[in-house]
Order: structure tokens, then C-alpha cells, then sequence
DNA sequence: GCTGTCGTCAACCAGATGGTTGACAACAAT
DNA sequence: ATTGTTGTCAACCATCTGGTTGACGACAGC
């Protein structure tokens, strides 16, 4: 809708219910209805928070009868982590940090236990 | 202001103007009038765009004489790429690419290593 | 003391956003 | 052909957002 990929990315996420139709397409793909019944919203609000999801490029729709089964498209995640961690990495190396950076993701990859203070 | 943690951080980076005061505190702190000089905004709007990055967590400001120095809080990203990760992770296993997904960060680390330049 | 600079606060405005309700198109089923 | 289900479109409304201008507070220098 308004303006540059990135920021419509960045919006779409910015709602939480948006956010939580996501987590829902992360396990499978869904109709409309049945996106709608865990939210005290109408079918249209959430017609619109996915056109919002699919403008952003998050969100893809196909066609089953009257159905429009919606699918996550994890691609363009990689658009705000690419972002994301070119600026988090340059202002980490200002305070010399970097290596306890590189060392906290490594063990964020290599282990899925949750990360340790050491960030300070 | 509005909502959650969360969204705030997300709402906050949805603007290119943001985005970019953040890419140039990435770089080093800087003063308000300073951030301002680029955009063809006034001081005011630049003024209201730290307090929803502050808002969010993503910089603080402190005192210097009448200048009011601002500072990239890098911490706070990794909010978002812990949420971000662990959708995108979900949503890849579901297509057995989680392989491939995985191998493409150990690729990015790597290359990181070598810092800056190259990341341009 | 005045004067100038840096930044925030307040009021205002146009446009976007998220929600509603009502109408309707597309398809399935009877 | 009529009825029911699924979802979108359109209009409307309240609120939020990003920008403006004008006034003011805090501080440095004369």
C-alpha cells in the first residue's frame, strides 16, 4: 500500500494481530473463517489484516472452491533480518562487543536452550 | 505510546526516516539538530521520530549542556529477531528447508567474521 | 542582564489505520 | 432454482500518525 517494501513489512508486523495470524500460518496454512474465530473481530477486519500481510509479501492467497486458503511465505522474513543485523552488528562493534555477539548467536544456532546474560 | 513492546519496536522501524536515523546512529551518537540536516524535515519531526525510537527502546538520549546526544540501544533487536526467527524457522521446517536455512546463517557468521566493507 | 542556539511542547491538519455494518459475488448443496 | 457458506468490497467512524507552525525552556556567550 504506502510506501518501500521494507517499511510495509516492518507495519505489517507492527499489529499483534497480525503477528498472531502468522504464528497460526507458521503450523499450517488456513481459511479466512477459521483465522477469524480466536479473535473478537468480524471476517472482514481480518480480510483486511491479510490483504495488509499479502501487500507486505508475508502472505499468499490461493483458490479452493469459495475457500482462499492463506501460506505464510518465510522468504521475506529474511528482508528485516537482513536489515536487522547489519545495524545491530555495526553499533555491537562500537563497544568492541563483537566477538560476544558472534559468540551468542553461534550458541543461539547450535543449541535451542535460552541465551545467557552476558550481554552487558 | 500505543500497544506492546513488541509492536512498538515494529512500528517504529515501519518508517524510512527512522530507519534511517537508526543506520546513522549505528555509525556514532549524534545531536538532534545534526540528525535533522539531511531530511528536508524540520527539527520538530525529526524530534518526535527519537521519541518513538526511545518509546521503543531502540535509543536513549542524554545530556550534554542544551544538546540532548542520542544513542542506538542495539539490545533491543533482538526482540524482534527472536520473534522473527522463530516463525521463519517454524514456517521453513514445514518444506524440509530447514537445512538449507540453517547453512545459509553459518554462511552469514562466517563472512561476518571478516567485518565490514564487504557487508556494504 | 540580553541575545542566540538547541530542543521540546502544544495546537493544528491531512492522510492512513483498524474496526464496524451492509451488500454482494462465487461457489456448494439441496 | 433456491439456500447457505465463504470471503471481498464499500461506506462510514474513531483514532493514530507524520508533518507543519508558533511559543517556550534551558543553556552558552556577549
Amino acid at each position: 500500500m504506502t510506501g518501500d517494501p521494507l517499511s510495509r513489512v516492518f507495519a505489517a508486523l507492527a499489529d499483534p494481530t497480525r503477528r498472531d495470524i502468522v504464528a497460526r500460518l507458521s503450523i499450517g496454512d488456513a481459511t479466512v473463517g477459521h483465522l477469524a474465530e480466536p479473535y473478537g473481530v468480524s471476517v472482514q477486519a481480518v480480510s483486511k489484516h491479510l490483504k495488509v500481510l499479502e501487500d507486505a509479501g508475508l502472505v499468499s492467497r490461493s483458490r479452493d472452491a469459495q475457500r482462499r486458503p492463506c501460506h505464510l511465505e518465510a522468504e521475506t522474513f529474511e528482508l528485516m533480518t537482513k536489515w536487522i543485523e547489519r545495524y545491530r552488528l555495526q553499533a555491537e562493534e562500537r563497544f568492541g562487543r563483537l566477538d560476544a555477539v558472534l559468540a551468542a548467536m553461534d550458541d543461539q544456532h547450535t543449541t535451542h536452550h535460552h541465551h545467557q546474560g552476558a550481554a552487558s
